[in-house]
DNA sequence: AGACTTTTAAATGTCTGACAAATAATTTCT
DNA sequence: AGAAATTATTTGTCAGACATTTAAAAGTCT
């Protein structure tokens, strides 16, 4: 584990390299215990807050954590699907946020994957599932609902759809898709007619998971995307009607 | 802007946090300055070393970028793809060999994910893109690869089988759960027959794309998730005799 | 006046040294 | 033996200093 004396990086970044090589190449291993933060100076011939800048870096990728007191010090973490998900989420939001994706690019990618999870759900899903599908669906249905509370549960219904597949790599990607596209969501208005219709989709999926049927929970789905990248279209068009091209 | 005295983070967690929620709530915007270190430590009545080990923190997840001099300072990052991708990467590989996620598993979701590309890939490919996947399907007839460039050559085959799909959006995700594979790709010894199958399925999915015939290219990619797990399969039996169940 | 050079100021990067706080191991006392 | 006090180790935080980089300002020459 060696720095290169002629990188133009900065010392902090070298170092934090160094020892994410090492973990991602097993030389590392989970739950071992790095050397402190003196040894670690003194291993990089740097001083120790040049050290624990670097250990700063690799926390905030969950690549480690630190322990204070006397057996403490800083140990490889094993990434949890929880941790990795929350750093998931925080990127692609921002992603989507910065980066001009249109409405429609992200709406696609979003249904596309969900589509990829559909049939595996209704191989798949228990009962718990399917439980939490139609609970979400009465909540949609309560009237006094504001936007925000409605898209909240739209997304729950969907995180639903998607964990029935039992595949925790496949809810992993999904999760970053769906939750980055809330922000997105929460500039629509939705009517009462457009949530009835929403509703009677998710219903219809629903319906199609339990029955065991993908291939219509699918054909629901594509129709559900119409439906919502035609409520995004009227919403903006509506909203900036100057820029109508 | 306001950290929580009764908070029992640690001071640079907290002032990252507060931080990061003004970038995501659109408090402080792409290309922003902010405050000088000296600024942040007086604002956050703390030490510059701490306001330091805070602003590693984001730099490390590319919510900032710094620079040095006189019109120096943070900035607010404009997140790129191509920073996300990196992320997304380290991430899911990490997931993977960390948590005794089995090859099944990964290998479902990938193709699963893959085949919500191949339908839009197959609309709007361009010569671009096919003429990639002909030419990382001649590289795979060479003969004497080995395993590891054969492989090298399956993702950047099915890079441009996603990327085809024109969404950007979909290829970071997607990058994640192929690239993320690789480690775990790696550990197959592909014979020459192997290659032989599956450069003929590579052919087939190049052919249906060609054609604009995304029902096609799916059932193609079926079969080689089915070879490929067949394979894995025969690999981790002869490896580990003892374990089989 | 304009172009080039030098100086200056501001900012991050790094270092030294110190103390605070947490925590496990050790020692001491009952 | 068991409980309490002590000790040692390690991370967390602070203060102050110097090094380095960089843009802008000031100065100089033509």
């Amino acid at each position: 584990m060696k720095i290169d004396p002629k990188s133009t990086d900065d010392l902090s970044v070298q170092i934090a390299e160094a020892i994410k090589d090492a973990i991602m190449s097993g030389a590392l291993i989970v739950d071992e215990r790095l050397p402190s933060e003196a040894e670690l100076a003194d291993h990089f011939a740097v001083s120790r807050p040049t050290v624990r800048e670097a250990l700063k870096r690799l926390a905030a990728q969950a690549l480690i954590r630190t322990q204070r007191g006397a057996a403490g010090g800083a140990f490889v973490n094993r990434l949890s699907f929880e941790d990795a998900h929350a750093q998931q989420i925080t990127t692609s939001t921002l992603l989507l946020s910065m980066n001009a994706v249109s409405f429609d690019t992200a709406c696609e990618a979003r249904f596309a994957l969900e589509r990829a999870c559909a049939p595996l759900s209704a191989l798949r899903r228990t009962p718990d599932h399917l439980a939490a599908m139609r609970a979400e669906i009465l909540r949609q249905s309560q009237p006094g609902l504001t936007d925000e509370t409605f898209c909240a549960s739209d997304v729950a219904f969907h995180r639903a759809l998607v964990d029935g597949a039992d595949n925790p790599v496949l809810s992993y990607h999904l999760a970053g898709a769906v939750e980055a596209m809330q922000p997105l969501m929460n500039m629509i208005t939705f009517t009462a007619r457009d949530r009835a219709r929403i509703i009677a989709l998710h219903q219809g999926i629903a319906d199609a998971i339990e029955g065991g049927d993908g291939d219509a929970a699918n054909r629901i789905l594509t129709e559900l995307e119409d439906e919502t990248r035609k409520l995004a279209r009227d919403v903006f068009a509506a909203r900036m009607p100057a820029q109508a091209v």
